[in-house]
DNA sequence: ATAAAGTAGTTTATAATATAAACCAAAAAA
DNA sequence: TTTTTTGGTTTATATTATAAACTACTTTAT
C-alpha cells in the first residue's frame, strides 16, 4: 500500500532546500539558510549528503574576497523530488 | 517561507499508521502491520508514540485467547495530521 | 504429556539522522 | 590592533529508526 519515502529527501530540511532549488537556477548558501531558517553547520552538512547523492551540484568559489557556495538541483535530484511527491500523495491524500 | 513539520508525523511509519487511521474506524496492530509492511517491533514503537502524544489511542483486549490491540486516530491527532498536511504542501507544492 | 512451532506483541541494543555548539580563516570595523 | 563579522566546516551529542532478541502465551504434532 505504502510505497517507501526516499529516507534522502524525507528531512525536513533537505526536503526544503531541494524544494527551493527545482524553483530557481542555483542558489547561495545564505539564500537558502534564510529561506530554511536553517543554522549553518545544519546546513552545511544537509547541503554535503545532498550533493553525495548527486541530487544538486555544488559550486564553490568567491563574491569578492568571500567564500561563495552556490547550490543547483541535478537531473537526478529532480527526479528524485518528483518520485518524493508522487509516493508522498499515497500518504497524505484523502482514501488512500 | 516554510513551517516546521510535525516530527512525530515526519517519519514514514507513523505517518503511514496516521494515514490509515484517518480513513477507518480503528485498526488492529496486525492490520497496520501489513499495510505498512513494517517489523512489529518498530510497529510498537511507534504506536507507543503516537498513543503518548495522543494522537492515537491503543486499546488491548483479548480476541478468543491471543492479546488483541487496537488504535484509532484521536481529535488531537486528526487535526495534527491535517496541519502536517498543509505544511507539507509548502514543501512539495510547485512555485512555493 | 511433551516438544516444537506459531501468535501477538515488547524490550533492548545498535545504526542512522539531525542539530547545536565550537571552531576556522579571512575581512572589515572600531 | 583587538574585536566583530562573514561564510562557512567540524565535532560532539541528542534524537530517531530499526532489527534482533525476548516474553508470554497457544496450537499442533508426537
Amino acid at each position: 500500500m505504502f510505497q517507501n519515502l526516499d529516507p534522502l529527501l524525507h528531512s525536513q530540511l533537505r526536503l526544503a532546500i531541494v524544494s527551493i532549488l527545482v524553483t530557481v537556477e542555483e542558489a547561495e548558501f545564505l539564500f537558502l539558510k534564510e529561506k530554511t531558517n536553517a543554522t549553518a553547520g545544519n546546513l552545511s552538512v544537509q547541503i554535503e549528503k545532498l550533493q553525495e547523492a548527486k541530487y544538486i551540484k555544488v559550486e564553490k568559489s568567491f563574491k569578492g574576497k568571500y567564500p561563495l557556495t552556490k547550490c543547483a538541483i541535478t537531473k537526478k535530484g529532480l527526479k528524485a523530488f518528483e518520485a518524493y511527491v508522487q509516493v508522498l500523495q499515497q500518504y497524505i491524500k484523502p482514501n488512500n
